[in-house]
RNA sequence: GGCGGCGUAGCCAAGUGGACCAAGGCAAGGGUUUGCAAAACCCUCAUUCACGGGUUCGAAUCCCGUCGCCGCCUCCA
């Protein structure tokens, strides 16, 4: 029985999905306006991993995560510049162009992870008719109000609002600069529409003049659009609870009269070295300066190494990014990834016969076990663990020295394409393969015949220049009791 | 100031009232194996869960207090 974490109401409930077997899941996707960065990388595995578990235990899920295109403003929600605006303007190009360029980017850093893809990936600027809608409906309701040419949503008529940060109007009206917002009526009102200046690069025409969605509206209209007025999943990063989701279910509940989300799901933050990531601190670190080796990690980081990281902790908890976990994050992989290799490759030429008692039993607890660990709010950390101690037993059986029949190496096989692969993703088809073209592959054993002729003349000090030469070119060869294998590092 | 979270071995990290467990990984030490190496496996590595009280038959897990760290309250995954 699946548990998960509401942060509304922050309890443990079990899952029960709307519709019988439908599972419809929102996340707040990025705004496109820079390279994605280890944050991201943390949020959208950790969603990636909840989706393919819940397609595991056998829903049919809808998973929609938007593109932010439209700029959000630099300054304060109401005021300041529209930072795709900025970025066009730096870069001398339209912000259309910015906005393709970094969800291109986006997308390839994505990949990398291994992230599935969401079913839908909507454009902010692909909805701007629908976002006029919602608003309009709220202003009909007597949820909003307009002010030359700009709409706020009206906070005191939604008496509901805060519910999910546990925020009061009157807390809030608290922490608020007397002269601040003087145009509105309750200083948490935040827009629904805003007029655009002069300079405004992204306009459009509305109701009330030329301007420019609020940033809230967009999730709201796009997660109904897509899934309809009550959302199973709604997931995003911690720090967006307020306001950005608070405003979400007000501006939805008070337009459509329904519940907008079944249960809300808000994953941790990155630090690095223990301190919070941010541009100004000089320890931001993108995916691509990650997987490059560049400071200030000073060391390339394999994209599947740091998707396996990022699973190791919880994803409700905060994640430390240093070079020493990561290290050990990519020595504790690679074991599994040998592991998994020397399955397949036992496979290759495996006797057929049915699989020991033994071996069927340690499939099946495990995958018992790991399911336990899935169960309880996506414990990927404990279903990481139970991957480890398969490993451990499946390398036992191998040593053991006893040629295990084809089912049995299918079972265990099975085990790491279904919850290392499908669910986890952090294994893969290519995963413990030995990679190369047909002619390098052919090179290598042909080097390695060699290299073998001379350990069986004792001649071990040319057979060690072999193997140190394919060292160097990225090549790792073991000497195991079939003979050497392998791969490229 | 308001809201929330965290503090488990040298490091990373599960566990959130009990009995096969203080998982699992990294590092370290010892061993098996090996021409050497690597890989893999075996053994050792927290009588203890920041600290001090309390509740309970029983707490790392609940309550109170102290100390330390962190996030949000402006855009941010």
């Amino acid at each position: 029985m699946l548990k998960v974490y509401n942060s509304l109401g922050r309890k443990l409930q079990e899952f029960e999905p709307l519709h019988e077997n439908s599972v419809g899941v929102y996340v707040c996707g990025p705004t496109v306006y820079g390279h994605s960065h280890i944050g991201h990388a943390k949020s959208y595995v950790s969603f990636d991993v909840i989706v393919r578990y819940l397609r595991y235990l056998g829903y049919n899920v809808r998973y929609v995560q938007n593109i932010t295109d439209v700029g959000h403003l630099t300054d304060d929600a109401d005021e300041g510049e529209d930072k795709v605006g900025v970025k066009a303007r730096q870069m001398g190009v339209q912000p259309m162009e910015v906005a393709e360029r970094y969800t291109r980017s986006y997308f390839e850093d994505m990949d990398a992870l291994n992230v599935r893809r969401p079913d839908i990936c909507p454009r902010a600027t692909g909805h701007i008719p629908q976002q006029i809608k919602l608003v309009k409906t709220l202003l009909e309701k007597g949820h909003a109000y307009e002010v030359e040419g700009n709409v706020y949503f009206d906070v005191e008529s939604f008496p509901d609002y805060g519910k999910l940060s546990g925020r009061s109007l009157d807390e809030m009206m608290e922490g608020v600069r007397v002269e601040a917002r003087g145009e509105k009526r309750h200083p948490a009102d935040f827009a629904l529409w805003k007029k655009a200046d002069e300079g405004h690069l992204m306009r459009w025409d509305s109701p009330w003049g030329i301007g420019f969605p609020g940033w809230h509206l967009e999730c709201s209209v796009m997660s109904m659009e897509y899934i309809g007025p009550t959302l199973d999943i709604h997931g995003g990063g911690l720090e967006n609870v307020f306001p950005h989701h608070d405003d979400e279910i007000a501006q939805s509940e008070a337009a459509t009269g329904e519940p907008f989300v079944r249960y809300w799901l808000h994953n941790n933050m990155v630090t690095v070295n223990g301190q919070k990531m941010g541009k100004s601190l000089g320890n931001f670190i993108t995916l691509k300066d990650a997987f490059a080796g560049l400071p200030p990690l000073e060391r390339s980081v394999r994209p599947m190494v740091m998707r396996y990281f990022i699973l190791t902790s919880h994803y409700r908890s905060p994640l430390d990014f240093s070079v020493e976990a990561l290290e050990g994050a990519e020595k504790a992989l690679q074991r599994i990834e040998n592991t998994v290799g020397r399955v397949r490759r036992a496979l290759e030429g495996a006797p057929a016969g049915e699989a020991p008692d033994e071996v069927t039993r340690l499939v099946d607890e495990a995958r018992e076990s790991f399911g336990t660990e899935m169960d309880n709010d996506f414990n990927t950390a404990g279903a990481i663990g139970v991957l480890n101690t398969f490993t451990r037993d499946v390398n036992r059986l191998l040593d053991a020295g006893e040629v295990l029949p084809r089912e049995a190496l299918e079972a265990v096989g099975g085990f790491y394409d279904e919850l290392g692969g499908d669910v986890l993703g952090i294994i893969t088809e290519e995963t413990g393969r030995q990679a190369g073209g047909e002619v390098t592959g052919e090179l290598v054993e042909t080097l390695l015949e060699v290299r073998s002729r001379l350990r069986e003349a004792s001649q071990y000090e040319l057979a060690d220049t072999i193997r140190d030469r394919l060292e160097e070119l990225g090549i790792e060869v073991q000497d195991g009791p079939e003979g050497p294998e392998w791969r490229f590092r």
